[in-house]
DNA sequence: CGCCTATTAGTTTTT
DNA sequence: CTAATAGGCG
């Protein structure tokens, strides 16, 4: 929405499909969006010309550019169905079908009916389709399950304790560090030799053990007809290497456009080179200053490399106009990435003049700065910025729990983005477990999971009867002939007609959830607020056609907001965004606020062991302040309280302003003061106080 | 032996 | 909040 916003061009005066007068939707494109959008395109000739890379910088309108693209390519003949789109999440796909259908509906009166772009999606989505389409042909069982994280790591860990290594004399890596091993081996297609020396030197020992652990780790998933993330990649970029099937998927579309290419990974930049090899209809967008996914093998090295990948190089189009963010705030942050070690782009330039620079607030806790945030953004909306114009980001997901206390105290609806979703409670993932079983009886983390709810089985218990299951042909059969532990006799006959009866979908949820109800109550104290999710969850996988769909879906594209309240508010009401940094890419607002501008948060505590760690960071506090159109506001708590202490303790430690503002960038933002009205009515204090302590710790930068 | 419960330590970012 | 562990109990 960056450029149609502001915009006073006659394109956007137009309504839509507003009679048969149609108005060139480029008017409203500048000169190098105009360029990016219509490259190797003349009119009624859409065929692939040669290979593109489009830097576009934050507020640059590149969702706007790339939606102009696809919609010159549909308007000059290219057929929706062979063009494939590629984004970073599921969300933007859908921002982007639906851009370009209102610009195709405002150029010819008709929209290009946006379903019938069919090939949009994430890497890991086509993946997971191609995958579907091709598996007989590449040895697979269509009917594989996806492995979500979590579930990875479970599986992991049955390996782990299958060989043994969860008892060994000194610590083994966590389950989760094991695959996150892994998982960089994989996506960054190194050995693990230097997987461990670069990124997991503490692991180093185990080299020999964690090569064996994997090892199993493939085979298990195998036995078990089980993918996971990553497998939805390698398994692609394996099907491309053989270069007859890579020219027969590749055939399968003219035109291939993949945004936010800084956060692929080396596999993913293997498979786009083998679907088009001499670049031809590719085009990539992505801005080497917002790379954040490093530390999921993402390398900035895809976007930099890639003209040099075709003869002759790809075409490259820079955008480096922001039409998001007021000159202010746009020079601090600016000045923030200015100071990074290795940089490509040029800085941003804007038009948008304003007298307010971006503010630096100091508060003494994180009470108080809860308290500053809530108390401004309320004044704001008085004045007429609504709730959902403004948005409060923070690194990591707990660094907002003070700030959702104070917002539910004060009654300001809100919904948060990122950290622990809906998915990761143990009552979901019971009950999808349960389905899953149902539908694949060799999935051992369903099963292990939830044999383990019947009570009177444990761990060893629910690993006998998988084994004896595991050497049956048919082992959704073989569970009526399995003797179950005797305190278990009781609950069996219930299980195994869970298991066996095939209802159709959607009734079969019902079913699952209705045989774990009993086990539901039993183990939560929480029960009812438990059972709303899982009727909410019933109510989501009403929409979807199989149980196969829903479960694929809600893997690759899980829900990822949570809010105070059971249910996410109704469309119209008003609510407060929270989001992670990360979880905010691409998205703007009217007004920005950022917790925890300190050390130790950003740049978080755990990235700064690396300078390329540390470099990530310092994007991600970019990231962050490229959000904002008009107001910045970045929360500078001076003391944190330590976690682990009795109530009303007052262990704490000092904060300093992140490194990534040094003094010499100071003046680029008003710094200011903030503590309640000793009342505790949450004024500010008179204007013009000075803080001089805060003076005395600026002397030393 | 193996299940269950209480206690304690450790918590980035995500397809 | 949840993962790992220790010790009680059937």
């Amino acid at each position: 929405m960056t450029q149609a916003d502001l915009s006073t061009g006659p394109a956007t005066d137009l309504q839509p499909g507003a009679g048969a007068a149609q108005t060139d939707p480029l008017a409203a494109l500048n000169d190098n969006q105009r360029a990016a959008a219509t490259f190797g395109i003349s009119a009624g000739d859409a065929s692939p010309a040669g290979p593109l890379l489009v830097i576009a910088g934050a507020g640059s309108g590149k969702t706007s550019t790339l939606a102009h693209r696809v919609a010159q390519l549909l308007m000059n003949g290219a057929d929706p169905q062979r063009i494939l789109l590629m984004t970073f999440s599921r969300r933007a796909a859908s921002e982007l079908t639906r851009r370009v259908e209102t610009i195709t509906t405002r150029a010819m009166g008709t929209g290009i009916v946006a379903e019938a772009l069919t090939w949009a999606g994430t890497f890991h989505a086509i993946g997971a389709r191609l995958l579907r389409e091709h598996a007989p042909a590449i040895g697979l069982n269509p009917e594989f399950s996806i492995h979500d994280r979590e579930d990875s790591a479970d599986l992991m860990n049955l390996c782990r304790n299958a060989l043994g290594f969860s008892a060994t004399e000194k610590r083994f890596p966590a389950k989760g560090t094991c695959l996150s091993i892994y998982s960089r081996a994989v996506n960054a297609g190194e050995p693990l030799d230097e997987v461990l020396r670069d990124h997991f030197p503490w692991c180093a020992m185990w080299e020999a053990e964690l090569r064996q652990l994997f090892g199993a780790y493939v085979r298990a998933k195998q036995e078990q007809n089980v993918l996971d993330y990553d497998d939805l990649l390698l398994a692609w970029a394996q099907v491309m290497s053989d270069a007859e099937f890579a020219a027969h998927i590749g055939s399968a579309w003219d035109h291939v456009l993949i945004d936010e290419y800084q956060d692929t990974n080396r596999l993913q930049a293997r498979i786009l080179m083998a679907l088009k090899p001499d670049g031809r209809g590719l085009t990539v967008v992505g801005d080497d200053a917002q790379s954040i996914y490093a530390f999921r093998a993402a390398t900035v090295r895809n976007i930099l490399d890639f003209p040099a990948a075709f003869a002759p190089p790809a075409d490259v189009i820079t955008l480096d106009r922001n039409y998001r963010s007021t000159a202010p705030i746009l020079d601090a942050a600016n000045a923030v990435i200015g100071q990074a070690r290795e940089r490509f782009t040029k800085n941003l330039w804007t038009t948008r003049a304003s007298a307010e620079k971006p503010r630096l607030v100091t508060v003494n806790t994180e009470a108080d700065q809860a308290r500053y945030i809530v108390g401004r953004i309320l004044e704001d909306r008085e004045t007429g910025t609504t709730l959902k114009q403004q948005a409060v980001l923070f690194r990591t997901s707990s660094h907002s729990v003070q700030l959702e206390a104070e917002l539910t105290r004060r009654n300001v609806p809100y919904v948060k983005f990122g950290g622990l979703k809906f998915l990761d409670s143990a009552h979901v993932k019971d009950l999808l477990s349960v389905l899953r079983l149902a539908r694949n009886p060799r999935d051992r983390v369903a099963g292990f999971r939830v044999l383990q709810l019947i009570p009177g089985i444990g761990p060893k218990s629910a690993a006998n009867i998988l084994n004896a299951l595991d050497l049956s042909p048919d082992p959704a059969a073989a569970l009526n002939d399995v003797a179950p532990p005797a305190k278990a006799e009781a609950d069996w006959p219930a299980f195994v007609a869970a298991m066996t009866t095939r209802a159709p979908w959607p009734a079969a949820i019902g079913l699952a959830r209705a045989w774990y109800e009993p086990h539901l109550t039993r183990i939560h104290e929480d029960a009812d607020t438990r059972r709303d999710d899982l009727l909410q969850l019933e109510q989501i996988a009403m929409g979807y056609p199989s149980a196969e769909a829903f479960l694929t879906e809600l893997t690759l594209d899980p829900p990822d907001a949570t809010s105070d309240r059971s249910g996410v508010p109704l469309k119209d009401e008003d609510y407060l965004i929270l989001s992670t940094i990360h979880s905010a890419k691409g998205q703007e607002w009217k007004s920005v606020y950022l917790l925890n501008a300190v050390d130790g948060c950003i740049p978080s505590d755990l990235g700064t062991g690396s300078t390329p760690e540390l470099e990530e960071e310092r994007r991600l506090l970019y990231v962050a302040m490229t959000r904002a159109k008009d107001r910045l506001t970045l929360g500078l708590p001076l003391r944190f309280y330590v976690t682990q202490q009795s109530r009303g303790g007052d262990r704490h430690v000092y904060a300093t302003r992140t490194r990534f503002i040094p003094r010499e960038l100071l003046g680029h933002f008003d710094s200011s003061h903030w503590s309640p009205a000793p009342q505790g009515g949450g004024a500010a204090p008179a204007p013009g106080r000075i803080d001089i302590a805060a003076q005395m710790r600026d002397m030393w930068g």
